[in-house]
DNA sequence: TACTGCGCTGGGCGGATTGTCCAGTTCGAG
DNA sequence: CTCGAACTGGACAATCCGCCCAGCGCAGTA
């Protein structure tokens, strides 16, 4: 699953210009489209790039809001808590973790008003004991790929 | 920027199959093309479709462990952290916050043990007073969006 | 050294889609 | 009632896609 620099300009470039087409790419880069299309194929069977889903923004769509929860868990209810906030659409991405907390969640709202319902439903469950929140106020660096394609494109070290 | 039901089902559509294209969306949707074409160009004018780039998946890059660190700034040193962070290819996204840190940060590392290299390049600068990192186990809910379209897409409530 | 597999090149093919028009119709707002 | 906005159904040329092929250079191996 290593990437090699031609990888890695691929990735580059389709994430500069989603739209940009595989005949496109083949002149951008040149190499034959052949190569494009081999590339792409592996990538994506590789699991290095899992889609081309829309990438929809929360803000956009009346969410402005965004806050992380740290979760603590009663013993044993993991599974619960899990499935429960699976079922709230507030919940953008929910991961377990070690630390101080056994849960950190991803949440949205519409207002900061708002979000104290969103919160009141993840925690009104039984199996959270304690929730500690942290609204966003800024988000100096977005969520970003770029970087770690480009400098896993340069490193030799052999992966996974 | 209110989403309507038509809009709510485009982007699901778009989501499950990216690489449905316009025509077959218009089909599956019992609309005419142009329509489909018209949707899809107002969300994206709209800012609620930012974009089709590829999603990649850090661990098949090689980077299978994710952390979150909690920061902690020394006063007036934002910006410059900030900045220092940005240049840190395996963070990838940074936010301010409220609450017990002053940022919050999503870390990628090759292993445990690289993770320390890159938490101690992260706090290896001045402003930075304390970091609390949290590895994360397991993604019960990987980042998602449908579900709230979804839910945008019923409610006629008037948004932003 | 010769062999073999692999990846890339450059080309070609038909089918399908795209971007872009248009006129006609419906529907809600003023 | 009239207007504008949105949708429909259709059309057009241009482009691209997926797929195929033969040939070539390079690596590792026998």
């Amino acid at each position: 699953m290593a990437i090699d620099h031609l990888d890695g300009r691929l990735i580059v470039l389709l994430a500069r210009e989603p739209r940009i087409g595989v005949l496109e790419m083949s002149r951008r880069l040149g190499v034959a489209r052949g190569t494009v299309q081999a590339r792409l194929d592996r990538l994506q069977s590789n699991g290095v790039i899992r889609g081309f889903g829309p990438q929809v923004d929360p803000a956009a769509l009346g969410y402005p809001v965004t806050a992380f929860a740290t979760l603590q868990i009663r013993q044993g209810q993991g599974a619960d808590v899990r499935a429960h906030l699976a079922t709230v659409p507030e919940v953008l991405e929910l991961h377990t973790t070690t630390g101080s907390g056994d849960m950190l969640c991803r949440l949205v709202a519409r207002s900061n008003a708002d979000l104290q319902r969103v919160i009141d439903r993840v925690v009104g469950f039984d199996g959270i004991v304690r929730a500690a929140t942290a609204i966003v106020m800024e988000n100096p660096v977005p969520l970003r790929i770029i970087p770690l394609v480009e400098q896993a494109a340069e490193d030799p070290e052999t992966t996974t």
